[in-house]
DNA sequence: TGTACATCAGTGAACGCGCGTTCACTGATGTAC
DNA sequence: TGTACATCAGTGAACGCGCGTTCACTGATGTAC
């Protein structure tokens, strides 16, 4: 039956937050239409109505889920810690680990990536240069460290990030030792990078 | 029709290497019993004479993987590179990005990783764990950097690694200014880590 | 403001396709005599 | 060494299932009068 716009619009963004969620937590192919249709409340006849494809709301959520890690990083408008230490200890955590469905994307995207479709790639590619511009802005001056540029700098250290709570994921289950010291591990190299 | 233990042995092989590739360049979920029994010049049917299960493979191929990923570190039987320094710039290329089925399993699979079955993330996770012990044995002693364990350098340079390449493969369609300046600022920033 | 009707968001059955797995069969291998 | 037969690696058709997508239908919404 017939909903009302403002309902029809909640929906959408409700399919779109859910997309967001199952697909960091379970990856874009293991879940499908009917079960982000299903976490919003509807059934997955009407999801070509809100989106011209999976593929379509997979490009959407990506975007979403990007807005939202950035508005977490120090100095944004939903900040989870003051400063760049603060941001770096938080990320690195069990917890983190643990919950991929809200989680950083590129953790839960990145060797995904590469394989997934053009449409997909942009909103990542373009998450991904926000997302560094704005660890940079966070870094201390060019030169206050052996003189390596602050670009490079922000590269390296979200490199390390998200490589280290990806492979600290892989091991959580076979090998937890080896997880949990991951993390540790990058805790004390990156810290005051 | 029968065929010699040797030729039905060979086949096997076949297959397990034609996986290794085809799975790190497409992923697990993306290839098809059918498609490794084709690279390895068989047919479907028989492949179950050779293995319980498609999963069953998939942890074979990647402990093989790995086998191979660890003979190429500085100092094995098949070093790409006779230093660390030599294998980070080789590890660190346009080659390697767009060669993901002869390149490393951590940065093909990472982020699926967390996904599979414990049968799969078992090899993976000993493999990491050889692979940190072989990149330990090739840093400068403990202390030579301001105190820092070499363990812990050790896994910072190879998650940085793993997630740089990562995100350059992320990005090498999207944005492909950003994915080659990943691996350069990576380049610079862990030499002589 | 009230009423009649066109619109359209959401439903649920159905379609088509790909894929993992099974199975009866084939014919070369390799063993027993 | 030679022969007859049991074994078994590989073939190709078929099964069952899940999933993305389509579509006829329903009934509440919202608009035209």
């Amino acid at each position: 039956m017939k909903v009302t716009k403002e309902k029809a619009a909640a929906h959408r963004a409700a399919m779109v937050k859910a997309a967001g969620r199952l697909f960091r937590e379970r990856g874009f192919d293991k879940v499908g239409v009917a079960e982000i249709t299903g976490a919003a409340g509807l059934t997955h006849g009407g999801f070509y109505g809100h989106f011209a494809s999976k593929e379509a709301l997979a490009a959407e959520a990506c975007g979403a889920v990007f807005e939202v890690a950035l508005n977490r990083l120090p100095g944004g408008p939903r900040a989870v810690a003051a400063d760049l230490d603060g941001f770096l200890d938080s990320y690195l955590t069990e917890r983190h680990r643990d919950r991929s469905a809200d989680g950083c994307p590129m953790a839960a995207f990145a060797s995904d990536m590469p394989r997934q479709d053009a449409d997909l790639q942009a909103p990542f590619g373009a998450g991904l240069e926000t997302y560094l511009e704005k660890i940079e802005a966070l870094l201390p001056e060019d030169g206050a460290q052996d003189g390596k540029s602050r670009r490079d700098r922000a590269i390296a250290l979200v490199s390390a990030l998200v490589g280290g709570l990806a492979l600290s994921r892989a091991t959580a289950k076979s090998a937890p030792d080896l997880s949990a010291q991951i993390l540790a591990a990058l805790r004390r190299e990156l810290a005051a990078a």
